[in-house]
RNA sequence: GCCCUUGUAGUUAAAUGGAUAGAACGGCCCCCUCCUAAGGGGCAGAUGUAGGUUCGAUUCCUGCCAGGGGCACCA
């Protein structure tokens, strides 16, 4: 209802600006700065004085005049304040009827169908399945998640999908580690044909009280030291992979056994996190199908070779790119090989308009390449694939400098143990106030404790690098995600307690002190539409303390459930903007909670 | 060397080219006889630097300073 006023209030000032000898006006509704200011202004007269031969302010006075001419009944107010805004001040009925219009949709308040019809396909967390996943991996993961539920309240058809890394040189590396460094006993030998008779010889996770990826981790390490260190290691791995690739069954059960380790210990945080995919692919199904892509540029001409018969791109003319090698002259394929046969696959299974990778900013480049590929060979046009990086997550350091997460320093964080100890901190709070019983409290302690770490990831710009500090970056004061759940319960409280009362709305002639938060509710419908522009929920998380924030303040002044006439307006309020918290919390893929 | 990217209070961090740069944490001071104080209110404190474009620049452009990433047969 609020987008229709606006539509029309653009179409009175396009036609007035065209009247006025403006060819083709661009007309934007800002949201205004403050209350003050109404709801919404335009700077049309500033944008076009020049072009008039106007002042800006006179211009203003003029568009003003205008509209107040006109009687549009859906504003109270409209006024030119210098330099040169105008500013539209919503009739309170208006803002009330949203209120209406909200609790009317509830659920589905906020969707919309700007993107019906296309078909969008996410790519994101790809798990290594060398190892636990750590802060890194967490933010792609919320970034990706949160992309895809955008997209889908907006009305695209999404596919989210990821990619299973499972063949090469990393899992070799676990595959050794695992046989050299898990035995039971150490004289049993640590070869994988002494392995298929007697696997009960290693340990296995449960028997080393390991979550298993975890285990596989210091598989990885162990094999990974072992291989920097000693040469006969190194080609025995080396052999692993090749033998893997000829089918050699020994090889092939070990690399099954791993990545079962491996897998069912990332997908138990993934499920801590509420993570779902519609699709995996997987490494080893594909793998080899990039280097038909490569003989098709060749034949296109679009690729070079190299006098030692590796393939290269050819990208510096028309794409001014760098170029890289496509094929190595062992004829072995690289990742973009595999890409190439993967975003083709991808395409065509899903008829998608739409691609968008979810991957590090270190990727940036190779993703230019693969796309610039990709449009060569025909597979599709490059404007249609994204690369949606983010920041990186590092460390605070002694100095307080930014110090990168490094497997190699042994300095990554991982998912579980920040969400472990975030729970443990909430955990003792509800365990001095004993209202909860037992079983309560750890399901509660677990939902708040992922829901202060999604929040705390999602409430900044995914392209800002993420300055991690438990105690900071988590706290469950202020601008965190505790605030706004603490919001949201103390509205379901009062919900509660006057689910008796008359839930008939009396629209006041004057907004009192519940105006600000009323006039933040207008706006949740742009905060989405913005978020999906910019493919970053981080303004939603934003909004959603803005909102938070009115909200308390309200409370602390106003009684709502006083028994007075004015009891069924405030409650409607309250629910509309427990409505706004809840949806905008899902965006963000939090669930709420109704009591804390 | 070339390319990309970031620089906002002590710290973490907002701001489609717009109005007085908005918060939180930390610091100092208030507020529970009242719907959950995991809350509310107040005070102090910020756009790396020099130019340019613009009616208007944290935002766009250029130089400099500082950080991070990438640059062909690794993943």
């Amino acid at each position: 209802m609020i987008q229709e006023i606006l539509q029309e209030l653009i179409e009175e000032i396009t036609v007035w600006l065209q009247a006025a000898g403006v060819d083709n006006p661009v007309v934007q509704l800002d949201r205004a700065a403050s209350p003050d200011f109404g709801e919404y202004s335009t700077n049309v007269a500033m944008r076009y004085a020049k072009q008039l031969d106007k002042k800006p302010f006179e211009l203003a006075e003029e568009l003003a005049a205008f509209l107040h001419n006109k009687q549009i009944n859906s504003l109270s107010k409209v006024e030119a304040m210098n330099p040169g805004f105008v500013n539209l001040h919503l009739a309170a009925v208006v803002k009330v009827r949203h209120l209406e219009s909200i609790l009317g949709a509830e659920d589905s308040f906020g969707s919309n169908q700007a993107l019906k019809g296309e078909k969008w396909v996410i790519e994101h967390t790809s798990p290594n399945p060398n190892k636990a996943m750590h802060l890194g991996h967490l933010r792609n993961n919320l970034v990706g998640m949160g992309i895809v539920r955008l997209l889908k309240m907006s009305g695209a058809d999404v596919t989210s999908d990821a990619v299973y890394n499972n063949r090469g040189i990393a899992i070799a590396k676990v595959m050794y580690g695992y046989l050299a460094h898990m035995k039971k006993d150490d004289s049993t030998p640590t070869d994988i044909d002494y392995w298929v008779e007697h696997k009960t010889e290693w340990f296995t996770p449960i028997e080393k009280e390991m979550k298993p990826d975890v285990f596989v981790t210091e598989c990885y390490i162990l094999g990974e030291q072992d291989n920097t260190a000693n040469q006969d290691v190194e080609k025995e791995i080396r052999q692993m992979v090749v033998d893997w690739e000829t089918g050699n069954q020994a090889v092939l059960n070990l690399w099954e056994v791993v990545l079962e380790f491996a897998y069912e210990g990332i997908d138990r945080t993934l499920n801590r996190l509420g993570n779902s995919w519609d699709k995996i692919w997987y490494e080893h199904e594909h793998y080899q199908q990039g280097k038909k892509y490569v003989e098709t540029g060749l034949e296109k001409e679009v690729f070079q070779t190299l006098d030692d018969g590796a393939i290269l791109t050819n990208l510096e003319s028309d794409y001014d790119l760098s170029d890289t090698v496509l094929l190595k002259n062992d004829g072995t394929s690289l990742y973009i090989t595999q890409d190439l046969a993967l975003t083709d696959l991808k395409k065509k299974t899903y008829n998608a308009d739409k691609l968008v990778w979810v991957i590090g900013p270190d990727q940036s480049l190779a993703l230019k390449q693969l796309f610039a590929v990709c449009e060569q060979l025909g597979i599709g046009n490059r404007d249609d694939f994204t690369h949606v990086a983010y920041g990186y997550v590092g460390l605070k350091d002694e100095d307080g400098g930014f110090k990168k997460m490094s497997s190699r320093a042994g300095t990554v964080v991982l998912i579980d143990d920040v969400i472990d100890e975030v729970k443990a901190s909430i955990r003792e709070r509800f365990d001095e106030d004993e209202r909860h019983d037992e079983s309560t409290r750890e399901a509660l302690s677990e939902k708040l404790a992922i829901a202060a770490v999604k929040f705390s990831f999602l409430r900044s710009d995914r392209n800002q690098d993420l300055s991690f500090d438990i105690k900071q970056s988590v706290d469950v004061h202020g601008d965190s995600g505790m605030y706004v759940m603490y919001s949201f319960v103390r509205t379901q409280s009062i919900l509660r307690k006057g689910s008796g009362s008359s839930t008939v709305v009396s629209v006041p002639s004057e907004l009192g002190e519940e105006a600000s938060l009323v006039r933040s509710m207008v706006y949740f419908d742009e905060v989405v539409k913005k978020s999906t522009d910019d493919l970053s929920v981080h303004h939603v998380a934003q909004y959603l303390l803005e909102v938070s924030s009115l909200f308390n303040s309200w409370y602390a002044k106003e009684t709502i459930l006083d028994g007075g006439e004015q009891e069924g307006y405030k409650l409607a309020i309250v629910k509309a903007a427990g409505i706004v918290l809840k949806n905008g919390m899902a965006i963000l893929g939090i669930d709420t909670v109704d009591e804390i």
